[in-house]
DNA sequence: CAACAATGATTGTCAAGGCAACTAGTTCTG
DNA sequence: CAGAACTAGTTGCCTTGACAATCATTGTTG
């Protein structure tokens, strides 16, 4: 499609809305739904996921898989969500290598003021947006880049 | 929609694939076109908006709003890349309190090198995963989503 | 079951990047 | 045209977060 020895001017555009897209929702969560609870975005991100999860707990390697981070950084998060009592460090029965992180009771209070603010941003920035069938189209899409843009990182699942 | 007291499972679903998208990519840029030059990502995104602007050149503010990074990180990554001889700091002759960022001929050796390479990296994870009409679709579906969030944020353009 | 590779987690070190404070130049207003 | 308000850019200070190395445990294979 494209002349590849010059740029094209449109090759950064659908790039650019995503990134866009992005930042802007970041910006919108972090100030309207995290902001208020005086945590930082990924702690926030942490908690929620843990409240989600079976048990309100998850292993560390689990938690890189779900917030896109790296095992150090997940590390010292979870350092600093136990130091602020919203987490619990418990070893793990099955594997005595992993600790499972659990959510404390001040943790769910935090997801508990955390949860109508988060779900009024999503809902008004995104499924506010579109109909139930647009979602669908919407995430597809996404997967589809996503899909895309691994076929140059394969092998790592 | 949804009982706000409560997180629904399917709440992050689209902003999970937004972000899973966007990291896909990021990493596939990295790793096929960044990498081979040399140079970290925001460089590379530097020298390719400075390649497309008019002049071959920008001012700081300009810059801040194409890469959607503060003032204090443009700044920072023009000292780089001008230690690094890929652009030069001069002058705007419209403006004594601005300073137009200059791509050099060394920093359009880089972008004669990443051009095609990022061109083939957003060409195999964008382009060809859609059909013309869908990539419009996309774009408006993911602007939906700026605009959707910038409600929030509202007042700052 | 002993040697060895693989996995979960943590830590040292360092770059990336944001906020607030500051300088310098411009525009607006009286 | 003097002062106030604003804008462009830079710097100090700090947090976030990645990579490489390390330790502990598990699985694998002779």
């Amino acid at each position: 499609m494209a002349d590849r020895s010059e740029l094209d001017p449109d090759l950064l555009r659908p790039s650019g809305a995503l990134l866009a897209a992005q930042i802007a929702l970041g910006t919108a969560i972090e100030h309207h739904a995290v902001g208020p609870t005086g945590y930082d975005p990924t702690t926030a991100d942490l908690l929620v996921r843990l409240h989600l999860a079976p048990g309100h707990s998850l292993r560390a390697v689990e938690l890189c898989a779900q917030l896109l981070k790296s095992p150090s950084h997940i590390s010292r998060l979870i350092d600093r969500a136990e130091e602020s009592g919203l987490v619990r460090r418990e070893p793990d029965p099955d594997d005595r290598r992993a600790r499972l992180v659990v959510l404390t009771d001040a943790g769910r209070d935090v997801v508990a003021r955390l949860a109508p603010l988060l779900t009024d941003v999503l809902d008004r920035a995104i499924f506010r947006m579109f109909d139930e069938g647009e979602i669908e189209i919407l995430i597809e899409f996404l997967e589809r880049i996503e899909t895309g843009a691994r076929t140059f990182v394969d092998g790592d699942g």
